[in-house]
DNA sequence: ATTGCTCCCATCGCCTTGCGAGGTAGAATA
DNA sequence: TATTCTACCTCGCAAGGCGATGGGAGCAAT
């Protein structure tokens, strides 16, 4: 995988996921990892770094949940400005995916799904 | 648009356009404008480095080119090696879109069609 | 008690890449 | 002459991913 294809696609790889529910950092790179079958390590330089800004952002927000074993897990869950932004980043992903396609696929087709 | 979506895709566009036949870099920029209606703007700070890169990596070669009026172009032609990290590229890419759309829609179409 | 493993958090410096700004220069236009 | 267009290029900056590194808690085996 390419590291710089990557790059700024990480948000909505997030809001996405906790879309579906509250996770942790650990979490997220376990199903990270599992969903995409071993091709894509999250890092966690790239993870927490990048979920703190959607923090700072109040995009998503934190808190901290004890377990049984009484270890701590900082859980994140997706914000509604979080979710507005998601779905502008979405329309700029396809729009952009697009773009690109446009130029693969001289041919082919080009329209904007998004 | 965003710049970080753009990161690590300027080679296949690049490559993709080149593959058309030998273009000058204002030529690129141009015709990158006009068929994104304006969307995208490949910047010359962009341009110049990515193509210098791809040539040193002998994905391209170029020559200079004297139009009737007596001023010179600079052309830029893929070469086989090119052609082949096309290829390659272009795999990646929709491997990395598919992965991106698996979590953006979890229920939807997944697989991998590279 | 010590070692080592897994879980879980996080930061730091490096590298790459796009961008804004700046520079050079010939040709066309006013 | 001055401006604009074409056409090349480079530099410093910002942003993001990565590898390395580190802290610490729980748990099992020695």
């Amino acid at each position: 995988m390419d590291r710089e294809l990557l790059k700024g696609s990480t948000p909505i790889l997030l809001l996405s996921l906790l879309t579906e529910g509250p996770m942790y950092g650990y979490q997220i790179i376990e199903t990270v990892l599992e969903r995409t079958g071993g091709a894509y390590t999250l890092k966690e330089g790239a993870l927490y770094p990048a979920l703190h800004k959607l923090e700072a952002a109040e995009f998503i927000s934190s808190y901290w949940q004890t377990q049984a074993n009484g270890r701590d897990r900082r859980y994140y869950a997706i914000l509604p400005a979080g979710s507005t932004f998601l779905v502008a980043k979405k329309k700029q992903w396809s729009q952009f995916v697009n773009m690109v396609e446009g130029f693969v696929t001289p041919g082919g087709s080009a329209d904007s799904k998004g």
